[in-house]
DNA sequence: TTGATTTTTTGATATTTATCAAATGACAAT
DNA sequence: ATTGTCATTTGATAAATATCAAAAAATCAA
């Protein structure tokens, strides 16, 4: 079983036909390392799984690079906002290593709602887990200083340590460079 | 037309036999100012519809209270985490006024999603905009300084500024009571 | 390998905001 | 009006982190 399908069952037994259905209509996306997914101002067509890999999301605030998120094999990621209002994006998203995607096409997808309940059911529990994700990162992080903000994200994402550079890793945290080397340099 | 069935036909036209179904299957609650909707560490078992009034949404933390958000009229509230996994809630929603909320259970809104699919689709529309508001706000409050944050809300809700206590706006906008204080003194 | 370029580290200082303490103001009960 | 309580403001100081500058280390191209 692929690693997509394996993710799917994780929050639904879907009918087979129903993820025959959705499997058919994606289709594999083999991007190299530093490559853009999305790029700011366009709008984001697809929504996108890592089935290799991982990428970061990242917008530009006074010229400067911002991350906004991390992700690695087996999720799922794309511009949300922009997915789902299709809209322009606001942000861009790189592959960190070359990178193997599965990805599906927002009209596709609303295509298959149409037709497979269960389908927009398994996305709504998806949006779901996001959500509570989010509400979480945003309330612990609150609260935690620029060292415990370091630890958190050892815990919760330790691969990223290995595959993001240290301005990446710094902007995410939402401290500078040069903190985040003597958060390191004290540990 | 009430406020809540305007909203949902923000979202989507929902059939007359699908909005009848879920208006029936909700009930009116009053609650009077400072009484809780939702307490920390029970199962948030209804989303909640506030009709009138306005409410907050708290946790305590190192015995502070400390304020998650401010919800309006017209908006859908519950523990969101606590809703959709159906597990003890680490959040308290009080009335900031005397309130009249429409809600609708857990279990009542799964059954009407297994017979209604509009329902469960203006619910993942609902979630979308949700996650897209949260999205944003943890991304452009993340470089906004105290004053940035207290005129941002300003912006977004000045009807806040009214209902709420200093306290309760500065453990929004995560700055001490001091703070936002000299920031008002200041403007 | 070498030199050039970029990234990371280290040091000194500045800025923002928190914390603590005291003063003031608002309101309720007497 | 007076007292007590609680919320808010003001002032002084401390802590966390940013910024600026320079040194050291890593990376890359020829």
């Amino acid at each position: 079983m692929s690693k997509l399908t394996e993710t799917l069952n994780n929050f639904l037994d879907l009918d087979e036909k129903s993820l025959q259905a959705f499997l058919e209509n994606g289709h594999i996306l083999k991007i190299s390392k530093s490559k853009k997914l999305i790029e700011e101002g366009e709008v984001s067509e697809f929504l996108f799984f890592i089935q290799k890999g991982s990428v970061r999301s990242y917008y530009f605030r006074d010229d400067k690079d911002i991350t906004i998120s991390f992700s690695l094999e087996g999720e799922f990621i794309t511009s949300m906002s922009s997915f789902i209002t299709q809209t322009p994006s606001y942000e861009n998203i790189e592959a960190m290593e070359d990178c193997e995607m599965w990805c599906i096409s927002h009209k596709s997808l609303m295509d298959l709602f149409e037709e497979y309940h269960d389908l927009e059911r398994a996305y709504r529990l998806l949006l779901e887990q996001y959500y509570i994700r989010l509400e979480e990162h945003l309330i612990f992080s609150k609260f935690k200083n620029a060292r415990e903000r370091y630890e958190e994200l050892i815990q919760y994402k330790p691969e990223i340590i290995q595959k993001a550079s240290v301005g990446q890793i710094a902007s995410f945290l939402d401290m500078s460079i040069e903190t985040l080397s003597r958060i390191r340099a004290s540990l």
